[in-house]
RNA sequence: GCCCUGGUAGUGUAGUGGCCCAUCAUGUGGCCCUGUCGAGGCUGCGACUCGGGUUCAAAUCCCGGCCGGGGCGCCA
C-alpha cells in the first residue's frame, strides 16, 4: 500500500484502509487505551491503541521513542475529537527508524531552547511547524519576485560566485585557494550586471549568494546571503529604478499574501502592500528630520542604525507606511560606490537610493556612471588601483548605455516581512562569523 | 574591530563565598489510570564551559582560553 499524507487521509471515507507515515511527536498513554500523535508535513495525526484489542504489541507501541519514524497502516475512523476530524486504528505500526535518546533539542517540548542549540541541531528545529512556514513563504516570495520579472521580460542570470576582484575594493571578501592564483568569494554581482548591459541585454535579474568577510555580529547580518539584483539600460534616471523596485516589492508581496493566506494566519502576520509611488525622502531632508527630533552630530551628519528606525517611526507615523525610499545620497557617503552616478547638477550628490523597510535598509541601488573617463576619474578619486578593474573598465569602452539597478537583501525582506527576531529565522542554515556547521 | 552580557542535568532556569553531595520546570526511567491532546497521580534519574589563581572554604571572587546572545560601526 502506497503511503498518504494525513490531509489526503481526512478525504478518505469512514472505514476505508491506508497507509500514513511520519514522526512520533508523542504518546499520551492513559493505561487501557493510549494515543500515538504523528506528524507529517500536513499535519498531525492520531493513532489509537486500546491494550484489550492488542495486548502485547501495546506495550510495544507506547515504548517507541519520541521522534521516530513510523508507518502506521490502519483503518480511518471519523471523530470530532481530533484537529483533521479523524482518527486511525491501526493494522500494523511499522518503525521505520528509532530515534536516539534523549534528543538534543525537544521539538514539541514546553520549554524553550536557545538559538545557538536550536541551530546547532537545525534539522529538529526545522521540525516544528512555524519554523517550516518560514520556508513556505520564502518559496513564494521567490516565486512573486521571479513572476514579475519574466512579466516585466528580463533575463534571469548567473555570474562567477568565484572572482578575481571585488566591486567595492578588498576589506570584505572572502579568499579562495584557486589552482595556482588567490581568488575571492563574490560580494555583489555588481560588475557583471554592468558587463552585460554593455553586451546589450537591457534587462537583467540574478537570485543567488553573496559572500561578506564583515567582522559583524548583528540580527541582520550574515556572511553568505542571497542576493536579489537587477539592472536595466537605457533609463532616464534613477527614477525608472525606483519605480521598478516598487513595482517589483509590490508584486512580490502581493503573490505572497495570495498564496500563503494559510501560513501567515498560522505565523500571526499581516503584510502590507505599499501603494505606488513610494514614499521618497532626500538625503539631506532625512538629516533636518533628525535634527527636528532632536538628534545632534559632532561631525558631518550620517544616518546610522538608531536614525534609520526613528525614520522608519516617523514614516510610518506621518504616511502609514513601512516602506520609503532614501535618495539623493551624498557623493561622499558613497565613496566606496566609485560607479555610482552623480547628479549632474551638484556632484555632491549622487543619483544612489535606499529603500527602507520598518527602519531597516532592505534595498540599494540608483544610476551607474556609464562614461568610461568619469568613471577613471571616480576610481582615481578614492584610490582604487585601475588596473586591477581594467577587465571590467573595457566594457565601457565600446558602447554602453545608461543603466542602474539594485540589490536586494532577500533573507532580510523576509525577515521584515514576518517580523522575524534575527536574519538567521530566515535562513535554512546561516552562516556567521562563528558559524560554519552545520 | 569596539562595547555590554552570559555559559549550572538532554532542554530551559534558580542560586553572587560556608545555609549547595545545588532549585524549579521540562525531559527521561518505573508504577497506576480506557478518550488524551500543556492529560493526571506516585516515584526514581540526571548538571556547575575549560585552564590557572585567591581563600580555611569557590557554581559564586580574579586572570586567560573556548563558546553563546545583544548593541555599535558597516551593510543587503
Amino acid at each position: 500500500m502506497k503511503r498518504i499524507q494525513a490531509i489526503e487521509a481526512a478525504e478518505l471515507e469512514e472505514d476505508a484502509k491506508c497507509k500514513l507515515g511520519g514522526w512520533l511527536q508523542e504518546i499520551k498513554n492513559l493505561g487501557g487505551i493510549a494515543f500515538l500523535k504523528i506528524r507529517d508535513r500536513t499535519g498531525v495525526f492520531q493513532v489509537v491503541l486500546s491494550k484489550e484489542e492488542m495486548e502485547d504489541s501495546f506495550d510495544e507501541a507506547v515504548n517507541i521513542s519520541r521522534e521516530s519514524v513510523l508507518l502506521v497502516e490502519g483503518k480511518k475512523k471519523d471523530t470530532d475529537q481530533t484537529e483533521l476530524g479523524f482518527e486511525l486504528h491501526p493494522i500494523s505500526i511499522k518503525v521505520e527508524t528509532e530515534a536516539e535518546k534523549p534528543l538534543p533539542l525537544g521539538v514539541v517540548d514546553k520549554v524553550d531552547a536557545e538559538m545557538g542549540t536550536r541551530f546547532d541541531n537545525r534539522f529538529l528545529d526545522l521540525r516544528k511547524k512555524e519554523k517550516r512556514l518560514i520556508f513556505e513563504i520564502r518559496k513564494h516570495l521567490l516565486d512573486g519576485l521571479r513572476d514579475f520579472f519574466t512579466k516585466e521580460d528580463f533575463v534571469e542570470i548567473n555570474t562567477p560566485k568565484i572572482v578575481a576582484a571585488g566591486a567595492e575594493g578588498g576589506a570584505t571578501l572572502f579568499n579562495v585557494e584557486y589552482y595556482d592564483s588567490e581568488a575571492y568569494l563574490a560580494q555583489s554581482p555588481q560588475l557583471y550586471k554592468q558587463m552585460l548591459m554593455a553586451a546589450g541585454f537591457e534587462r537583467v535579474f540574478e537570485i543567488a549568494p553573496a559572500y561578506r568577510a564583515e567582522d559583524f555580529d548583528t540580527i541582520r547580518h550574515t556572511s553568505e546571503f542571497i542576493s536579489l539584483d537587477f539592472e536595466i539600460s537605457f533609463i532616464e534616471s534613477s527614477n525608472d529604478i525606483i519605480d521598478m523596485t516598487s513595482y517589483m516589492i509590490r508584486h512580490a508581496l502581493s503573490h505572497t499574501v495570495d498564496n500563503c493566506e494559510k501560513q501567515l494566519e498560522e505565523l500571526g502576520v499581516e503584510i502590507e502592500i505599499p501603494e505606488y509611488p513610494f514614499k521618497k525622502i532626500p538625503y539631506r531632508e532625512c538629516i533636518s528630520i533628525l535634527k527636528d527630533k532632536g538628534f545632534k552630530w559632532d561631525e558631518e551628519p550620517t544616518i546610522g542604525t538608531e536614525e534609520e528606525k526613528i525614520l522608519g517611526e516617523h514614516v510610518r507615523d506621518e504616511y502609514e507606511t513601512d516602506f520609503f525610499f532614501i535618495t539623493e545620497f551624498p557623493t561622499k557617503v558613497k565613496e566606496g560606490t566609485f560607479y555610482a552616478m552623480r547628479k549632474e547638477y551638484d556632484p555632491s550628490l549622487t543619483t544612489y537610493f535606499d529603500l527602507e523597510y520598518k527602519g531597516q535598509e532592505l534595498v540599494s541601488g540608483g544610476q551607474r556612471e556609464h562614461r568610461y573617463e568619469m568613471l577613471v576619474k571616480q576610481m582615481e578619486e578614492v584610490g582604487l588601483d585601475t588596473e586591477v578593474f581594467q577587465t571590467y573598465l573595457d566594457t565601457f569602452k565600446y558602447g554602453m548605455p545608461t543603466h542602474g539597478g539594485i540589490g536586494l537583501g532577500l533573507d532580510r525582506l523576509l525577515q521584515q516581512m514576518l517580523d522575524l527576531p534575527n536574519i538567521r529565522e530566515a535562513i535554512l542554515f546561516p552562516r556567521d562569523t562563528q558559524r560554519l556547521e552545520p
